[in-house]
DNA sequence: AATCGTTTCCAAAGCGCTTTGGATGCCGGA
DNA sequence: TCCGGCATCCAAAGCGCTTTGGAAACGATT
């Protein structure tokens, strides 16, 4: 049932039959009604591709995800919860999302596409890395588009919202410093990413503030998954000078970095202490009561559904001044962090 | 730049440009060069919406996602690794994937409306429940839709793909019954999903062959997060009959299962056996070499990638007969599993 | 009675593509 | 010379909706 068999069947216009589905003002209440209820009994609903045409608007708002043999995003720990986060927002705009899973070459063609095809009204743009050329692209494709996180290196305006990393893993640092750790690991994310990159600058910043060395010996950087937690954490305790504290860039990894310290028989929070950035990603909540881990925590949930609206407010009013939105992580003290062991020589010990 | 335009730039017909461009005999070669240099220098792109408004087919795959407040299917585990793997393929045959969160309340209308409005050629089901209503009125809308599971109650014929949950349950419930374990705790997933029915009834088989009771004190059933499994373990570690091995439902249970057994001072594949499924998560592998956790394993991203397929093939032909495939898990012997220990005494003697 | 403003409706022109049903020109065979 | 077949191209009719630019009817105002 199409728009014309119903407006025949209800012996009217197909002008009016639209707008009276459509909520316009000049059409009588009582034809309204009629046209409302012949509309739900014969189940109708407007061919979506039709009205896109007509309108120019898709409702579709795509979501661009780079993938190769080696890795994606999409397996990336806080995709799901940010999506789920956006597309609820979409749901209650009537917004659908569209994802285009694209080889890691093909990306470029991927948004030249999307955006001419005119299949989606706005895009999203994930894990940007220090000097994206997505950005560039975008602008110059003149679509509607939203970054979550930032890109260091881009100097013009751009739509983003960013936790800022940087402050959120010093003030962590500081925060392991004043227990008395004075030799820290870093369990980072890739530093491809831009997000990796400030969360290592935070990190040293904390430790030349007090004059500590930063140490490439402690510092790591690899995608974000339990077994690189595990084996980064291990080496680095089996060293001759082990970290009595780590920081872990996301609750992943920090489940690995715990199982490398518990296989060495050393105890989480009393003899070695682990902070990490907590997404709140819903299937590996940080505990229930009190945290495991003691975390800086922001929800990639809320950066999800936050983003959704503001490129949807985009979308709407194009000329909107670009929005640039800077959350600050809160620091959320749990289980795992303790005072620094009195010895080091504590780790050293149960090495045997 | 659109096709007219382009026509009239070329001095020819819409008919001849968009003939050539789509590959149709019926154009002479030296001409489809022309057009086809020309569509390239303006860095053409048919309209997607016309072109679906024409053609019938969107080129577009729908997915249904139900969330509600307290939780979605977004957020399990399995999801992004499944979309990877199909999103790979539709990428490879020119879909896309159009992604429609909807509130649970909500479903049947999002499905009806996914049908009508014509935005999709195909939809995937995910997480069928024991008596999925989704099958039905699918069959009822008439659109080519493929199950990623299977609905236990639905006698009529459709397409799924589904890994053998009983028998994996089983066949890993034998195993620790071999290692001597007598007291096996089940940490399952939600009972609303078919899978999970399916896992609880291969595991109590394994039990009943052998004689030993079925005891509802040590199975649990719920949303498969890190401190459902902790929580859950933990429970049935400090009751009076606990026991001495586990089956958990998923890798991220039974990372919590993990720290309840390490929480008690226990160690895992000595004192208290862990086996779970392993979905072979891309950011949360089960270990490097040696498996972290005896497992029955199956990829989901795998199980993505073929329930793509066989939609498109679907798409392609709708008169294909129904398919069902039911893949066998492996089951892969890792570092969590050991026999029972002589004296179930070790686990109560740890728990002053 | 003529004019005007409202309200309510409609015919028709797009939106940008595909596809049907020719038209045209050219060549070889009868 | 005429005709059929072939290769190549095109005009125009959709696909199902929105939206522009009226038209018709009616009561109210002058």
């Amino acid at each position: 049932m199409n728009l014309r068999e119903l407006s025949e069947e209800l012996g009217l216009s197909q002008t009016t039959v639209s707008r009276a589905l459509n909520g316009f003002p000049e059409v009588n209440e009582a034809t309204r009604k009629r046209v409302q209820a012949a509309a739900e009994a014969h189940n109708y609903r407007p061919n979506q591709k039709a009205k896109s045409l007509a309108t120019g608007k898709s409702m579709q708002i795509g979501h661009v995800i780079p993938f190769s043999p080696q890795h994606d995003m999409v397996s990336n720990v806080v995709f799901s919860d940010f999506i789920g986060g956006a597309g609820e927002v979409y749901a209650q705009h009537g917004y659908d999302m569209l994802l285009s899973l694209v080889n890691f070459d093909d990306e470029e063609r991927a948004y030249r596409e999307l955006a001419r095809k005119g299949s989606v009204d706005g895009i999203i743009v994930h894990g940007p890395t220090q000097d994206d050329p997505r950005i560039g692209l975008l602008q110059e494709l003149g679509i509607p588009f939203f970054v979550h996180g930032r890109s260091t290196d881009v100097t013009t305006a751009y739509n983003y919202l960013d936790v800022n990393s940087k402050s959120a893993f010093r003030r962590a640092t500081e925060f392991l410093l004043d227990l008395g750790h004075e030799r820290i690991g870093l369990i980072n994310g890739s530093e491809r990413m831009d997000f990796a990159q400030r969360r290592r600058s935070g990190y040293e910043a904390a430790l030349i503030a007090r004059g500590i060395e930063v140490d490439t010996d402690v510092m790591r950087s690899a995608e974000m998954t339990e077994p690189y937690g595990f084996s980064a954490a291990q080496e680095m305790l089996a060293s001759d000078n082990p970290p009595t504290a780590f920081m872990a860039s996301s609750i992943v990894p920090a489940l690995g970095v715990r199982r490398a310290i518990e296989s060495r028989n050393l105890t989480v929070g009393r003899d070695v202490s682990v902070i990490c950035f907590d997404d709140a990603i819903s299937y590996m909540p940080n505990g229930e009561g009190e945290p495991i881990f003691t975390a800086a925590r922001s929800s990639v949930r809320d950066a999800g559904r936050r983003c959704a609206e503001l490129l949807i407010g985009l979308i709407n009013d194009p000329d909107t001044p670009p929005v640039a939105e800077l959350w600050e992580a809160e620091l959320v003290v749990g289980q795992s962090t303790g005072p620094a062991p009195k010895s080091a020589a504590t780790i050293a010990a149960k090495k045997a």
